[in-house]
DNA sequence: GACGATACAACACGACTGTGCTATAAAAAA
DNA sequence: TTTTTTATAGCACAGTCGTGTTGTATCGTC
């Protein structure tokens, strides 16, 4: 047998240099060569992982998932419902640097998903799992189910707002106005 | 004197081409020769009023921006503050094709305008002027004004959802969340 | 009608892109 | 040690990109 390598860990690898990238120099300088560079191998090694570049792509926004998904897990806040909710919908925001690369991977990606059928699928199913699982949250606060839409677009508002323009809306801002909005719509 | 042109129209229709090519095939199909082509001319027609490419994206998303304010301006509804200030709202909001397609092209090319010094200049202004039109609107129906923010991120938020899934967000339920969102911030 | 400025077209150039193909290095298995 | 399989590297190819340059047709003015 040859050498082995770990082939999850090598994708991941790869992945956090596209995000690198991203970070820096934006999607549009997204290419095999750049992220291979930015991963310090050759692009042959890289096509190795991902045959095709939207393989890459691909990877980097389930990466986002995945990572998203592990901190929800992680959470284990005491308190009143309002601040657990709260500490779910956080984890949704760009509030610190580690969230903000995700979320400018995210956003910078969705847009070119509607016209690649293989990112589509991918961003349209994690969008639905968001609003599911923000459903699934409304109860605890006794809100009313119709509000879901509300809360998701506020939510991703905030997101966007914070990615564009960090200068014009502070983290603590958002954390206090998505307060706000969660105590207006709770019935206690 | 030389064939005269209606520089300032000719510019329109290019960069409504642009408009055209971003709606059917995404921001990164947009080229020199593909808006050329689209527009029905050839990439040096284009190039004699955008020297660079820079400049096309520019006038296109200003077209956007000068739309948006011909129709602020045009609007003359009458009805409770409420009802005034959901129809001003909404013309920021992609309810029909034509503001689809302008809001299509906004935020194609606004997550670029962080790399691009000539478009960021743009993008940022016409956010920062938003916000300020917010934050005029409030006191007509007394709300606090600490609610720009939220208002602003709800919108934008309902921009991007109905522009990625539209089918799974309607413009009425739009509509009707957002008439929610301005009743619940008003102070009769 | 001749002139001159403008509108437009066409090509050239270098740089970049994704992707296929081939060669080498390395490590596990024989 | 030899063999085999994988990891990585590197090159080739056709296509596209933005942009500079050069030529030509067209219209308003003299």
């Amino acid at each position: 047998m040859p050498k082995v390598v770990d082939h999850q860990a090598r994708r991941r690898q790869l992945s956090e240099a596209l995000w690198r990238v991203v970070s820096r120099d934006g999607v549009e300088a997204v290419s095999v060569r750049n992220v291979a560079a930015e991963a310090g191998c050759s692009p042959g090694a890289l096509r190795h992982y991902f045959p095709e570049q939207s393989d890459l792509v691909a990877s980097a926004l389930a990466l986002v998932s995945d990572r998203f998904a592990a901190r929800i897990a992680a959470l284990d806040i005491p308190g009143p419902p309002v601040e657990v909710i709260q500490a779910y919908c956080e984890q949704m925001i760009p509030l610190d640097e580690e969230r903000r690369i995700e979320a400018e991977v995210w956003f910078g990606f969705v847009t070119r998903a509607r016209h690649d059928p293989s990112l589509d699928a991918l961003t349209r199913r994690v969008h639905q799992d968001l609003r599911a699982f923000l459903a699934q949250l409304l109860p605890y606060i006794n809100a009313a189910p119709t509000e879901v839409d509300r809360l998701h677009a506020l939510i991703d508002g905030f997101t966007v707002h914070l990615l564009l323009y960090p200068d014009h809306l502070s983290p603590d801002t958002v954390r206090a106005e998505l307060r706000t909005h969660l105590r207006s719509i709770a019935n206690p």
